[in-house]
DNA sequence: CTGTTAGCGCCTTCAA
DNA sequence: TTGAAGGCGCTAACAG
């Protein structure tokens, strides 16, 4: 049924090493022969089997991805940069999807490895010790993409959460605001929650700004939540001039809950986020926003692992990417 | 180093045969000797190889995806629903960004084979004859998701892209308009392109509304394209009353577009479109669109792969999932 | 219920 | 430059 290298061996009257020397571009093999096999391989319809070669060789050119959720345009985005990065050096990529749960992230880093994959890319919640351990049993190299561990021991390739964060408030403080409030997500993620809500402690901090804990509300990361956290900010006694949201969604969800309350953005009230995701700019007014380059963090983690795989030396085992505040129209100076 | 089967066996003190067949829940095994096996791969932390038995046992568990662009909202959403099912059935999946370019479509498709995929779900552009050869050569079931091919030959589910565009326009032409616009995508491709071109067409043709290709702009999808068409729509000496897109992106910009030139949406120019990705609800107003079940698409198909995979019997091979006009405050009436 | 024995299709020394 | 032979780790009859 299946035609293998054996077939082909016999077709082209050589050996079944040498077969496997044309088919893998071993320069071993003289040109005239190598023409006779690719013939014979042509006229068989031959077609490796990348598994048996897999058992043979202990290299499966494929890596494993661990990832929130694939249908967020954030992580997608990621996905494309790993993927692309991968392709180039001739990987493929196992998606596993895992909402941050851990017992699931644990199990799909278990049967990947099982897969034999040649690295993985591990992008979730909380690396806990848990997951430290299943690293370790790994025998292959991991690297954490838009998201590290406490101590810094696997190597990571992320932004600075909390700094963005920071500089997003920053800008708002900058533009005259005093009195800013936060639509954060859940304080037990740690970079896009705990990290960005510090973020926005600190830089109140900074300024010598009285933290008010009515002035949080704690989001889903989806626009409905903007919405509804927004609501309640226009209906405190005293309501905001400014409103820092966690995540782009939030923030649209945000401007549009100020605009059906008949109120303007940035007028009346401004707002920011972090994410730059491509919907900043399919808004009106279009978000001012902290820019990550999710795409870049997923090619330049793709390219960490290929270096690491290949037993190639690393400069660093942690890169911290830049992000950058863009500025467009939603935040206004204060009148 | 790593642990075998082989190493489990003499640990548990029983043969090969056994520790595997409790690896793969055979019951024939004594609830006592399966005790012993359970012990000794946890004392040794034995993790079986997939790959030696994917060489072993013909089967890989893990199906082939392509897909266009993992980082586009739409397939995004298809690929969580083709995970989501793939998981519930114990398969990993392969997944490969092809863009719509026919060569790499065919390269990718040919390496998952060479992967020894269990069965392949395509999503791309049109079918070609290359495709349908090399389908032909793969020894396992292929599904085309959310595309079709010409002829039928090979199972697939999708919508009914001409009648929804069909549907959309109706729906304009329901309110009063008469002097539609249309933002197609391109029409090389078979789904988004063409056949809502045509479903427009044919809507138009129905109520003996003449064609005027003056009032059809090609986009490519993405927000900016709708910007740029609606702009050049509103210029017209006698510009149109409705605008009908062929992707929710392009109908936002399209909004935003008429917004920036003064007018209201509905009320000076109505727009509706097909897609209802989770953006039509996070525009202001809110999007008519038409509903294209994208998560299902993704989750039957896979559904429909196992069946296939198993070699279970399908009542057909092609499905044709429902879509649906959800009304939302794009579209109004002729004054 | 358990063990023995062949492979699965390929890579990789080691010789020639 | 080429061939022979021994695995890679596991499954799947076939016996017992």
């Amino acid at each position: 049924m299946t035609v293998t290298i054996y077939d082909v061996a016999r077709e082209a009257g050589v050996s079944m090493a040498t077969v496997s020397r044309v088919v893998n571009n071993n320069p071993n093999v003289k040109p005239q022969t190598r023409k006779k096999v690719y013939e014979a391989i042509e006229r068989l319809g031959y077609r490796p089997n990348a598994v048996a070669r897999g058992l043979a060789s202990k290299k499966t050119t494929t890596v494993g991805v661990v990832i929130p959720d694939i249908s967020n345009a954030i992580f997608a985005e990621v996905a494309r940069g790993i993927e692309d990065i991968a392709n180039m050096y001739h990987y493929n990529i196992i998606l596993c999807n895992a909402d941050k749960r851990k017992e699931k992230e644990i199990r799909v880093i278990n049967t990947l490895l099982e897969k034999q994959v040649d690295g993985l890319l591990f992008m979730g919640g909380a690396v806990t010790e848990e997951h430290l351990q299943a690293f370790k049993t790994a025998n292959v190299p991991v690297v954490l993409c838009a998201t590290s561990d406490e101590n810094g021991q696997i190597p990571a390739v992320d932004i600075n959460h909390e700094e963005a964060a920071f500089d997003a408030v920053k800008t708002l403080i900058a533009n005259g605001h005093r009195k800013i409030a936060m639509i954060s997500g859940t304080l037990q993620d740690p970079s896009n929650g705990y990290a960005r809500f510090h973020g926005y402690k600190r830089a109140l901090e900074a300024e010598g700004i009285a933290y008010d804990e009515d002035l949080v509300r704690i989001g889903n990361y989806r626009y409905e939540s903007g919405v509804e956290a927004a609501k309640y900010f226009l209906e405190l006694s005293e309501r905001p001039t400014a409103i820092f949201a966690a995540t782009d969604e939030m923030a649209i969800g945000a401007i549009h809950s100020i605009q059906d309350a008949g109120l303007k953005v940035p007028d009346h009230v401004s707002v920011i986020s972090v994410d730059n995701s491509r919907m900043a700019s399919m808004v009106r007014p279009q978000l001012t926003t902290v820019a990550q380059p999710m795409y870049d963090i997923g090619a330049v983690s793709m390219r960490l692992l290929t270096k690491l795989m290949k037993k190639e030396a690393v400069d660093q085992a942690k890169v911290i990417l830049p992000h950058e505040v863009i500025t467009r129209n939603s935040v206004g100076g204060l009148a």
